[in-house]
DNA sequence: TAAGGTACTCACCTTTTGGTAAGTTAGGTG
DNA sequence: CACCTAACTTACCAAAAGGTGAGTACCTTA
């Protein structure tokens, strides 16, 4: 009775255990699992959207934050952004294909946080 | 054209696509998305651990870090605190049901993490 | 009697994160 | 000619996160 099995299994990378300080998944975790980071992979996995709309729906988000937030899902090649040169000046924002699948699973992890989020706060102490 | 389909679909709280300042769930997102908290849960997804043991798999979390999550992880019901009155002393820490049901969701995106930090942090400009 | 082992806590300080408010761009509109 | 709009950028400051090193408990072993 050494060996027991869960249902989740980790990535051979970690057959140790451990996981590395200087892994660069750490990195890439880090962006995707930003307090904002994960609420515009979400609003943009309902479709492309602009500026404004991703700022109306990351409720709380300011300015300097959701271009920064941006910034790196873009540079991570996460999501896509189209300028287009008109006045005033329009932006679309999607997500790429490996934005999709990112938000795969994400997704189904938010729902699970959104349906037990009520019990968990009910119940601390 | 209007409404296209999209693989992952948001909880119907989020039906309007807004993601309010407020709502519990950001809190318990929070949580379980925290940078060591995720390194914990993944942790103890392969079983009961000590204090020590954590330590070394988590690498680079202090102390002060190591005790301030574990304490967030257990009152929200996630992990399990087992005390033994020895001396020099024993803690075990392992996932509750509710651990093990949001280590299930946890698994694939830190996977999907591990297999795509090397390409995205590679094309990065 | 002194040192060792484990799981912490605490005070203090640094680093990082994030908010606020102002400024920028340039063409279209009154 | 002044203002509007959308999508930003910048400087400055406050708050939060996190690291460091010391201290604690107490029984066991040397």
């Amino acid at each position: 009775m050494e060996a027991q099995t869960f249902p989740a299994r980790l990535p051979a990378g970690f057959a140790d255990g451990v996981f590395p300080a200087g892994c660069p998944s750490r990195t890439v975790l880090d962006h995707i699992t930003s307090k904002w980071g994960v609420l515009i992979l979400l609003a943009l996995s309902e479709g492309e959207q602009r500026w404004s709309e991703l700022r109306r729906r990351a409720e709380g988000i300011s300015e300097k934050m959701l271009a920064q937030t941006l910034k790196t899902l873009e540079s991570d090649g996460l999501v896509l952004r189209h300028a287009q040169p008109v006045i005033p000046p329009r932006v679309d924002y999607s997500l790429t294909d490996r934005g999709y699948e990112l938000t795969a699973l994400l997704v189904p992890l938010v729902t699970w946080a959104y349906n037990n989020a009520g019990e968990i706060l009910r119940t601390q102490r």
